[in-house]
RNA sequence: CGCGGGGUGGAGCAGUCUGGAAGCUCGUCGGGCUCAUAACCCGAAGGUCACAGGUUCAAAUCCUGUCCCCGCAACCA
C-alpha cells in the first residue's frame, strides 16, 4: 500500500438536543465510507466527529427534563456516541464541545480575535421575545408576532460583541474563485455567492447574553460565545490548535482540513464564516467543504415534532447494520435529497444484498463444495467468455475510485454491485451444473468456480470501505483476505488449490414486508407514545386522540355537494335551556341564531344538565324541517358527536365564533 | 415579487451545465435455467420528459410565462 500522504476529513459535529435519528446517522456513515476508503487507497487519514453541546436549546431541554445542561448533554453525548460505535464507524477521534481543552481555546481564540480589532463591541438591536430569548428581524415574524411562540414581540437593545465579516469579504470570494472545489457540490457555491456574499456580508453577532449555557467570554463574562464560533472551532481546537502559536504536532501535520463533511443546510457556516474565521486566526482554509442532501422520510422532512423520525438502532435491530450502511449510502444522490420508508428499504435489502449478493456468494461456495469438496482450484481451462469476467473484475478498482474522489459516494457502491451482477451473469453464461455432468469438463468447471471466487474476493474487498462486517465475512467464507488496493487491478492471486467454507452462512436472508411491517408499526407506536409522554413532562397536551380507540361506524350513501349546500348550519348560542317535562332524555333550549331565537329540543339530559348548557355556542342544523317531540315544538337540531357507548359531546367552535355564523 | 430545490413510463431516481434516437433500479408480464436465499439469466409492455409559448435543421436539455410540490429563512445533518 502506498503512502499517499495524510488526510484530515470532519463531520460537523451533532447537535446534542436529541436522540440523533437516521439522518444524523447518513452523515457519519458517509463520512466512515469515505475515511475507509482512503485510508484504503493508502492515505493516512484522521476523522474527526463529536458533539455540539451548547446553546439555548440544551438549556431548555434540560430544564424540561429537570437536570442541569452539562447532565443533558452527557446523556446525548453518551447515545450519539453509542449510535456512531454500532454503525461501525472508525472515527479516530470524538470531540465534544464542552471538553475542557476546547472551551479554554474558544475562549483564547475570542480574546484572539478582540485584541486583534476583528471583534469589537457593539450593540445588538432588533424585535425580542421575552418568552423565548430571542431576537427576529422584521422578515422573521409571523404575522407581526414571534415565528417559534406567537407572542407579541417588541424592539429592544442588546449589548453584544459583533466579528467584521466585512473585512474578510473579498478575500473569501477570491478564494472561492479561484478553488472551484472548495464548495462542493457548485451549486451550493452559488447560493453562497449570490445570496451572501454578492450583496455584501453584514458583520456577525458573535456573543449572546441571553444564552447561560456555553463558553463565556474571559474578559466579560456575561457574555457567552456565539455557538457557531464556539462548534466550528472544534475543527482545530480538538487536534491541538492553541491561541498562543503553539500548535501540536498533529495539528501541525493535519490542518488544513482535507474535507469538511456537512449537511447542506450548514453549507454558510462552512464556507462564508468559518473561513472567515481562519483567515483572522492566519490560518489556511480547508481543502473542501461538501454539503451532502438530506434523507428525507416519505417526502416529508423528519423531525421529532412530527414524531415520525426513523432511527439508526431500530434499522439496524430490523436489518443489520451492514444493511443500513448500505440503505443510507446507497439511497442518497450526490445533490438532491434522498428518501427513506421502511418499504424502500426493504426492497433494497431484497433486491441488492439478498438477491444479487448474498446469493451469488452462497450459489458460488455451494458449488465449489458441491463439485469440489470445496477446493478451488486454477486449472488455465479458461474460455472467451472469461475475458468479459475479468475486465470488468480488474476495472472496477479504477471506477469506483473515480466516484469516490468527486464524493459520488452512492454511484461508487453501483459501480461494485455491477461487478456482482456481472458474476451472476458469468454463471449463466458458464452453466456449471452442466459442466459437471461431463468428467471431461471438470478442468473447465474448476476455472469457472476460480474465477468466480477470485471476483467476489476483489468485489468483497472493494466493498469493505461501505460494508465492513460483511465483506469480513465473505473473505472468511472464501477463506481468503482483502487484497491489497494496489493488487485489486490483477485478475488470479487467489491462492490456487484453498478450501472455501463448508457450510456458507446467508448474508442477507431475504425479508418478507408482511413480517417486518407489524415491528415497525409496533416501533412508531412506541415512538409516539415516547412523544407524547416528553410532551406531557414538558408541560405540553398531548394530542388526545392520538392513542385512543377509533371508532368505525356504517357509511351511509355518497351525496353531492349539492345536497350538502341544502343543509344549513350556523353557530348558535344557547340562551336559556329547560328540561321537557315526562320525558327522559330531552332538553329544550333557547337557541340564538343570529338575531332570531328558535326552540330546539335534544336527547341530550343524560349526559348535559340544563344548567350547564346554557351559554355554550354550539352547531345547530337550522332549516331542518320543525316537528314535535314529546309534545314540545323543535325547530332545529343541535350536534353532536356520539362515542361506542353512546355519551354525546355537543360540537362547539374551536375558536370563539359569533352566533349564527355559517359552518361550511 | 425573500432564498433555494423539484415536477421524466406503476414506485424511486439519472440525464439538463456542454441541444442530436428517453436511461437506471424496483415492480408487472413472457421466456430460460435449476448451482443458489421462489433466488439467477434473457426478453417485452409501459413515458405527448408538469403546462403554454419561443429559439433551432433538431429541445427533457436553451429562452419567456404559468401551475403544482417541497425545503430553508441565521439553533435541525
Amino acid at each position: 500500500m502506498s503512502n499517499k500522504g495524510k488526510f484530515y476529513m470532519t463531520t460537523a459535529i451533532a447537535y446534542t438536543s436529541g436522540k440523533p435519528h437516521i439522518g444524523n446517522t447518513y452523515e457519519i456513515v458517509l463520512a466512515d465510507a469515505i475515511a475507509r476508503f482512503k485510508r484504503q487507497e493508502g492515505y493516512d487519514v484522521y476523522f474527526q466527529t463529536g458533539t455540539d453541546e451548547h446553546g439555548l436549546k440544551i438549556e431548555q431541554k434540560a430544564e424540561e427534563a429537570g437536570i442541569t445542561p452539562k447532565e443533558y448533554v452527557d446523556k446525548v453525548a453518551g447515545e450519539v456516541k453509542r449510535i456512531w460505535d454500532l454503525m461501525n464507524t472508525s472515527y479516530d477521534n470524538f470531540v465534544r464541545t464542552t471538553d475542557e481543552d476546547h472551551e479554554r481555546q474558544v475562549a483564547k481564540i475570542f480574546k484572539k480575535l478582540y485584541d486583534k480589532g476583528d471583534i469589537y463591541k457593539g450593540a445588538y438591536e432588533g424585535l425580542y421575545c421575552t418568552p423565548c430569548e430571542s431576537f427576529w428581524t422584521e422578515s422573521q415574524l409571523v404575522d407581526g408576532k414571534c415565528p417559534d411562540c406567537g407572542r407579541e414581540v417588541s424592539p429592544a437593545k442588546e449589548e453584544a460583541y459583533f466579528f467584521k465579516m466585512s473585512k474578510y469579504a473579498d478575500r473569501l470570494i477570491e478564494h472561492i474563485n479561484s478553488h472551484p472545489e472548495f464548495i462542493q457540490p457548485v451549486s451550493r457555491k452559488n447560493e453562497m455567492m449570490n445570496n451572501f456574499l454578492l450583496p455584501g456580508l453584514q458583520d456577525l453577532c458573535v456573543s449572546r447574553t441571553s444564552v447561560k449555557w456555553g463558553i463565556p467570554v474571559d474578559f466579560d463574562p456575561k457574555h457567552v460565545v456565539y455557538i457557531w464560533l464556539d462548534a466550528l472551532s472544534n475543527y482545530i481546537t480538538k487536534i491541538g490548535y492553541d491561541a498562543d502559536g503553539s500548535g501540536s504536532e498533529l495539528f501541525d501535520k493535519n490542518w488544513p482540513a482535507d474535507l469538511h463533511l456537512i449537511g447542506k443546510d450548514i453549507v454558510r457556516f462552512h464556507t462564508i464564516y468559518w473561513p472567515i474565521f481562519l483567515m483572522a486566526l492566519e490560518l489556511p482554509l480547508p481543502k473542501q467543504v461538501f454539503g451532502h442532501p438530506w434523507l428525507l422520510q416519505g417526502g416529508e422532512k423528519m423531525s421529532k415534532s412530527k414524531g415520525n423520525v426513523i432511527y439508526a438502532d431500530d434499522l439496524a435491530d430490523l436489518f443489520g447494520v451492514d444493511a443500513t450502511r448500505y440503505f443510507v449510502l446507497h439511497e442518497m444522490p450526490f445533490d438532491n435529497d434522498g428518501v427513506i420508508t421502511w418499504e424502500l428499504v426493504i426492497e433494497r435489502f431484497n433486491s441488492d444484498l439478498a438477491n444479487v449478493l448474498g446469493n451469488l456468494v452462497n450459489r458460488t461456495i455451494s458449488m465449489s463444495n458441491k463439485y469440489f469438496g470445496g477446493v478451488v482450484e486454477k486449472t488455465g481451462a479458461a474460455e472467451p467468455v472469461d475475458e468479459d469476467l475479468k475486465a470488468v473484475a480488474t476495472g472496477t478498482r479504477d471506477l469506483v475510485t473515480a466516484k469516490m474522489n468527486e464524493l459520488r459516494v452512492a454511484d461508487a457502491i453501483s459501480e461494485i454491485f455491477a461487478l456482482f451482477k456481472r458474476c451472476n451473469k458469468y454463471i449463466d453464461e458458464t452453466t456449471p451444473w452442466i459442466l459437471a455432468k461431463d468428467e471431461a469438463s471438470k478442468p473447465r468447471l474448476s476455472e469457472v468456480l476460480y474465477n468466480l471466487v477470485e471476483a467476489l474476493t476483489i468485489g468483497a474487498t472493494l466493498l469493505h470501505s461501505f460494508l465492513p462486517k460483511t465483506a469480513e465475512k465473505i473473505t472468511e467464507q472464501l477463506n481468503t483476505d482483502m487484497r491489497s488496493f494496489d493488487d485489486l487491478d490483477k485478475f488470479g492471486l487467489y491462492e490456487s488449490g484453498k478450501k472455501v467454507t463448508e457450510k456458507p452462512e446467508i448474508l442477507f436472508a431475504r425479508l418478507d414486508a408482511k413480517e417486518i411491517m407489524p415491528k415497525v408499526e409496533k416501533i412508531q407506536a412506541d415512538q409516539r407514545a415516547e412523544f407524547e409522554a416528553q410532551q406531557l413532562a414538558a408541560g405540553i397536551m398531548p394530542e388526545e386522540a392520538r392513542q385512543e380507540p377509533v371508532i368505525d361506524i356504517e357509511a351511509k350513501e355518497e351525496i353531492t355537494y349539492d345536497d350538502f349546500m341544502k343543509m344549513q348550519f350556523q353557530v348558535g348560542e344557547i340562551i336559556s335551556c329547560e328540561e321537557v317535562p315526562k320525558s327522559k332524555k330531552l332538553l329544550c333550549s333557547q337557541v340564538r341564531i343570529g338575531s332570531v331565537t328558535k326552540q330546539i329540543v335534544s336527547g341530550i339530559k343524560q349526559h348535559y344538565s340544563a344548567e350547564e348548557i346554557v351559554g355554550k355556542k354550539v352547531m345547530v342544523l337550522v332549516n331542518l324541517k320543525p316537528a314535535k317531540l314529546a309534545g314540545v315544538v323543535s325547530e332545529g337540531m343541535l350536534l353532536c358527536a356520539e362515542n361506542e357507548n353512546g355519551e354525546l359531546a355537543l360540537m362547539t367552535p374551536e375558536k370563539k365564533m359569533p352566533s349564527g355564523a355559517e359552518i361550511c
